[in-house]
DNA sequence: CGGGCGACTGACACTCGCGTCTGATCCGAG
DNA sequence: CTCGGATCAGACGCGAGTGTCAGTCGCCCG
């Protein structure tokens, strides 16, 4: 059966490249097949439908994500955990860019059934989450604020990254992103400075208080992703 | 034409709150039209098509954003500016909870061109964004690393943040999430300790290096949204 | 009063893509 | 060579959902 099972990894993943790239709601069966190389009947000897081929590609990437993860122990040094599991978690959507594209975003908005799926599998990881940073704050490794707010946080600025890595597809370096990233969790990315209450009306290229540069654009960025 | 602009407006509305409750793929003419309780034909007087009265939804959405943002002054205190601006941001979304759901999880993957112009918004907008952290780094307000990653990251992390408040329906305590982002921008979420190289093997309560607790179930959620 | 106008209606015809099915073809095993 | 299973090409029927269009209705104006 080795045979049928090398048919079937073949319509997968050219079914993974046309998702990547029509998205799923653009992504015909006729294109699948035509990809495949395979007649429309034998796609149907292999998966019951579109929704089918999906799930599964899903649940075959989704279980790689979950491999990539290990638990942080806090008796040992914590930065070098850190930055290997953000370096894990890169190096799984980057080596497979067209999946994580899909799961990225194309994923919400199937359907009902998939998106309460995805809701669910949400509120659970963020339950987690949210305990972690909550022992990390107990142990005073994570500083205080809302754990679900920070955890959320965290999530969004790490998906949002390999998103925009994968669409523009342009050369990335993984070594500094994993350091890039783990910067932002350490320390955040305005520069510290003491309580300066200077007013600084005048001129001169004296650093006001210690606050960051965020402008308009910002957000709009924000929402075109 | 006051008369006609009402209609327009009423059937805008009950749009929205279709496309918020089904998502964009999953809301058919005949929900709208039902919602709206116009006839089938009412409404291709007033909009091309589906995609049509989407597209203006988005647009008037995002005209509050942009009107929202305002440019940091780097001559004045920065962190009241930038805290102001989490706090317009948080109001343009919370407010109309509907819109941030469609914005925010609807809007990719509609179809090629509409995907293209989110992409073009997108690296627009990244890119001014980019040059406002490079300016701040120039300037000695913001840490060193890619402007594009730090910005991604941001831009992601309040994009997440908004996106599960405006899907859990929870009570939100916006000051607090206001003061909880900013704590994040200004000074990430690990506590700083100073370069003690513990190696810290055996059991006791000391804490070892400044680190924060990021277990596996985080990327869980991560994909999830 | 009646004729015309424009907003509105909803049944209908049409398109699109899915999933099935049929008959032909290919190929390895016996 | 022959048989049977796998595969092929593509025609087919179907249901969902769209956009249209002939017709209705209330209203105003002469």
């Amino acid at each position: 059966m080795t045979d049928r099972e090398a048919r079937r990894q073949q319509i997968l993943d050219r079914a993974r490249d046309v998702f990547a790239r029509r998205g799923y709601h653009q992504a015909k069966i006729d294109d699948i097949v035509a990809a495949a190389g395979v007649a429309r009947g034998t796609f149907y000897l292999y998966f019951q439908d579109k929704r089918a081929i999906f799930e599964e590609l899903f649940r075959r990437f989704w279980q790689k994500i979950v491999v990539s993860m290990a638990r942080i122990d806090v008796e040992r040094p914590v930065e070098p955990q850190v930055l290997a599991q953000i370096r894990r978690i890169l190096d799984v959507f980057l080596d497979d860019p067209a999946m994580a594209k899909i799961l990225l975003s194309d994923a919400a908005g199937l359907d009902a059934e998939f998106d309460r799926r995805l809701l669910a599998f949400a509120s659970d990881a963020a339950k987690l989450l949210e305990d972690a940073l909550r022992e990390g704050q107990d142990w005073g490794l994570v500083k205080p604020g809302s754990p679900s707010v920070l955890g959320f946080f965290l999530v969004g600025g790490v998906k949002e990254v390999l998103l925009q890595m994968v669409r523009s597809s342009m050369p990335i370096d993984r070594e500094a992103t994993t350091r890039d990233i783990y910067a932002v969790l350490a320390r955040g990315i305005l520069v510290e400075t003491p309580k300066v209450k200077a007013r600084a009306a005048a001129a001169g290229a004296k650093r006001p208080k210690g606050v960051g540069a965020k402008g308009a654009p910002k957000r709009k960025k924000t929402l075109a992703g």
